[in-house]
DNA sequence: GTCTTCATGTAAGCCGTTACATGATTAA
DNA sequence: TTAATCATGTAACGGCTTACATGAAGAC
């Protein structure tokens, strides 16, 4: 089994909702997927293009003013693919969590307490960000897809509370 | 900054416990870390091939029986490189949740319906083979970092039962 | 005798990150 | 006029996975 380059799917994704530039996918993906999905900045134009050749999607050069960018619609072909990819089993990320690999080989009493400490901090950190991002989600106006994204926000948001609860008990 | 391989540290930590092969290392990690670290099969011996040029293990031929096998000890050198790890910030890996990234695309609430399914089935099956691990743990006799490691797995059951308690809640 | 486990690797190829590169427009 | 943002990429390097390879010892 091949390993599939899933970066199509968030572009495809983005593009769902409307024509887009390759620069306004990353920018958006920067204030949005980031939290889940994280794509690095130089792979988003390759990426276009390769789907460009397929027949996923379809460029168009557009001027706003004097600003020349391409923008990129989903293809009906591009739709088909992902749908399929909706519809498939989700896959499992390898897992990689330097915090309990740590965790796992430490014997120090202190040091335990340090990476809880250092895990906690972080912790808290993203759940102050997630809240503020809750608060902008409120208040932007119905969209179609409000209610998925607020729902998803506020999952992660109370995985992240039990786990604080979890590390503040243990550190007590 | 560049990305250090942190298959060194797992591979080090392992060798705290005491000489061991290749093949022990990698079956152990099989049976341990592979839920929050996994190392595929391959990178094991190459990189024990570079901490020995780096003097950070150190190899010695053992034979049990008329079994051929090179085990491999942690050198004073290797110990102090783990510590520092241990000490140094702990980094976070980038975020790749595709359950995430499904559910923050998709509209059709069948759809949604079908991932929290499908989340809460694995995460299920994973809550499972926790508890089996948590007996086995349980009846070993103590060693010196028992305490810990039931305490690692019984965070992430908490982590796993809040989930599926969320996950339930939304399906109801 | 055959299958499983022990035991140790190599090679190809994709993936992803970092750093580098360039230039235009707009806001202060 | 200077900085930030818009806009689009390329190249090098390292990491990781998959598949391939080999062979011995012990269990059944």
């Amino acid at each position: 089994m091949k390993i599939i380059n899933k970066t199509r799917y968030a572009i495809l994704g983005v593009l769902l909702a409307g024509p887009t530039s390759g620069y306004e996918i990353k920018s958006l993906m920067g204030r949005s997927t980031v939290y889940f999905w994280r794509e690095s900045d130089s792979t988003i134009y390759p990426m276009l293009k390769v789907l460009t050749r397929e027949g996923k999607v379809l460029p168009e050069t557009v001027y706003v003013g004097k600003k020349k960018k391409e923008v990129f619609s989903i293809t009906e072909s591009g739709r088909r693919e992902f749908k399929a990819w909706l519809d498939s089993p989700t896959g499992s990320e390898t897992p990689r969590n330097e915090f309990l690999l740590k965790l796992f080989f430490v014997t120090d009493r202190q040091e335990i307490f340090r990476l809880f400490r250092e895990r906690l901090d972080k912790m808290e950190g993203i759940h102050e960000e997630y809240k503020k991002i809750e608060e902008r989600l409120e208040g932007i106006a119905d969209f179609s897809q409000k209610a998925v994204r607020l729902k998803a926000l506020r999952y992660g948001m109370a995985l992240l509370e039990s786990e604080i609860q979890w590390l503040n008990e243990e550190i007590r």
